[in-house]
This record gives C-alpha cells, structure tokens and sequence, in this order.
DNA sequence: TTGACATGTGACCTTTTGGTCACATAACTT
DNA sequence: AAGTTATGTGACCAAAAGGTCACATGTCAA
C-alpha cells in the first residue's frame, strides 16, 4: 500500500474523520480524553488513531505514559492540490463561497 | 450514508482516484474511452463511475446512447476547507511549496 | 426492421475492514 | 515494591466493498 492509499484509506471512515474534527478543534489530547468522546472501546479507537497515524494524517509525541495526538494538515492540502489546480482554484472557491451566502440565506 | 460518507468513500479506491485523474487530464469522456485505460471489465469501471457520480465528484451528460463524464472539484476543495482554516492554509502552502523544492534538487 | 453498439441491473463470490476481547507492557504514585 | 493508570498486541467475528458474469435496455445506421 502506497502513501496515497493510506491516506484515503484513512479518511474513508466516520470515526476516523470525527477524531480529526476533535484534533483540528483542540490539538494535543490522549487517547483517554479522544476515547471519550466516541461511543467505542479503547481498542477501537486505539486502532482508529494508529490507522491515521500510519497514514500521516495525525503525528504524536510521547509525554511519560501518556501519548500526545496532533492533526497534520499537509496530507489533506496534497489531495486538494491533485485535483484542483492553481487556475481552477479560483472558480471553486467563488461557488464555495456562494454555496455558504445562499444557505445563510435558508 | 450521508454525502461526506460517499465523497470519502468514492475516494478510497485507487481505481476511482485514477479515473479522476484521467477526467482531470481530459473531460468529457465516455465510459468506452476510460474502461481501455483500466486493467478491468467494462462492468467494474461502470460500477466506479457510478460511486464516483453519486458522490458528487463526477458530474454526467448523457448524448445519443453516450454518456459523458465531468470532474468536479467542489466536493474535493470542502474536504479541504474541512481541517484547513484560512490562518494555517498559509502555512501550509508554504510547507508544501517547501517539500517540491527539496523533492526536485534530489 | 434488423443488427451492431453503448450502457444499465442484480446476483454472486472473495477479500478487506470495523469493532471487541483476553492478555501484555510501561510509567507514575505512595 | 505494589497498585494504579495509560497504552500496545494478536486473534477473532460480522459487515462491507471490489470485481465478474448472465442478462436487459436503449440508440444509431443501413
């Protein structure tokens, strides 16, 4: 399995891009405190954090017993730069944009 | 499976990343031009566009007994505007910007 | 209308993946 | 040292996904 696939593999489950979610509003937690917020086992989210550490989507730091779990952005800008480029980039990000006044609007 | 299910899990196979690479080289196509370029059976490339239109990430048009297949590239630029917020896309573009420097001295 | 061409459908099988558990290691506290 | 706390490992099972095939529908051309 290639970087790539690791990457995508990783986004592909509701879990794993709910643990990004938390990490991206608060960066630093354990595996307790993330543990908590999941209707899951340890193990379970245990396995979800490895997943995504293997994929370089979270990178971590050890502080005595406990493991410390940071978000990487990089890996999501490589997947927004594959498919849009530099010229098209503007034309998105207008319809983005529109999308969001036009449901402020609801 | 709500619309982020089926964007994340469209991207999740390698056929299908590859078939938008295809489609981001060259829209348009038919599903008789993009099966020639897959190493599988007309009913499998089917079966991913199909995954691939109900995402959102390809867009269709059908002419005579034709149907031709367009990118989109809104669900992509929203995955990233999920996990990058307008302060750290700075960085990261500078991040990444930094690592094709380094990756074409090698 | 007849035949060829382009695509669609549902069943089927094999492989992969999500989640849990019993068990194990490592570090802090008293 | 002993007990508690935080995390790691491998086996296991149920559910989902990838791919193929027999069969069906719709469209063009002569």
């Amino acid at each position: 399995m290639d970087d790539d696939d690791r990457v995508f593999k990783a986004l592909a489950d509701p879990s794993r891009r709910f643990l990004l979610d938390l990490l991206f509003e608060r960066d630093g937690r354990t595996l307790g405190e993330l543990e908590s917020e999941l209707a899951m086992t340890r193990f379970g989210v245990a396995k979800h954090l490895r997943v995504l550490e293997e994929a370089g989507l979270v990178v971590t730091r050890r502080s005595g017993r406990e493991k410390l779990h940071f978000l990487n952005p990089v890996p999501i800008r490589l997947i927004h730069d594959r498919w849009i480029d530099k010229y098209t980039e503007h034309h998105v990000t207008t319809l983005v944009d529109l999308k969001h006044t036009l449901e402020e609007e609801t």
